[in-house]
DNA sequence: TCTTGATCCCGTAGTGACTACGGGTTGCAG
DNA sequence: CTGCAACCCGTAGTCACTACGGGATCAAGA
């Protein structure tokens, strides 16, 4: 009777760094298969879906939505990995971070001088911080 | 009687560039007073809601949350301006923002040249995106 | 004055990606 | 065989909105 085998969830959860809850939740959406279950109706997993959930993870890492992390899971399988489909799915998401930056990179040198500003005239009546969102528009 | 006075909250809405609902919402949970209204019922706002309003737009902006716009907003106060205790919300905040761009700019490098590995194999046999996602831990 | 159509009302539910809670069941070590 | 950790499931909460729906109100034109 090979029933024995397999992780249950707590322990998948601890090898992969990803919380137990999180794990039945990309159960619920579809992202992870439903794994087999011991008589009692706990779940146990195999290699396979260790392999699969640390795939999830590291996508997720690297800041890839579900959708995202779904179309490259289907890409994935063994067969028809479309190089191609995959480059186009990771550059999108590669443009997404770069705005990203260049928006906070903005941001933040608003955030610096102003904070700046803030330090040099601390006895001012002013702030500058104050300044810059009461400023008209 | 001065009940003919003030802007509907379409008006507002359109004035400010923050959606109608998000006003509403904004209501709700009490980063903006409630304003006067018509017999019928509908809202009025006056000028002090419209300043109040794009404060709370600027700081979005400029990526604070609504409990660090909370905060600021009672130390705007015209009496208790403190300089210092607005400095440390704006400086802790242009930290998140730094951290976040470490972050992202981090990430920006292992995709590009992933995806770039990936162009350069185009007709390989496996793709570096896929690969990145598969390596064992 | 009446009608029409735009605007507004309110409450509720949905978004993304989880996280937390609570009350009940199962598994396993001592 | 007992006790308690781990697991089950469904639901609700998070953040900052956005969308929807069915009804009320407003203002302008005929």
């Amino acid at each position: 009777m090979p029933g024995r085998t397999g992780l249950t969830i707590g322990k998948l959860a601890g090898l992969s760094g990803v919380n137990l809850e999180t794990i039945r939740y990309y159960e619920r959406i579809g992202l992870m298969p439903e794994p087999g279950r011991t008589e009692g109706g706990h779940r146990l997993y195999e290699p396979a879906h260790r392999q699969r959930l640390a795939f999830i993870r590291r996508a997720r890492e690297l800041g890839f939505g579900i959708d995202g992390i779904r179309a490259l899971l289907g890409l994935a399988e063994p067969h028809r990995r479309s190089c191609e489909e995959v480059r186009v799915i990771a550059s999108d998401h590669l443009q997404d971070v770069r705005t990203k930056i260049a928006d906070l990179v903005r941001l933040e040198a608003i955030l610096a001088g102003t904070v700046e500003r803030c330090r040099d005239t601390a006895a001012a009546p002013s702030c500058s911080v104050l300044d810059l969102l009461e400023a008209a528009a």
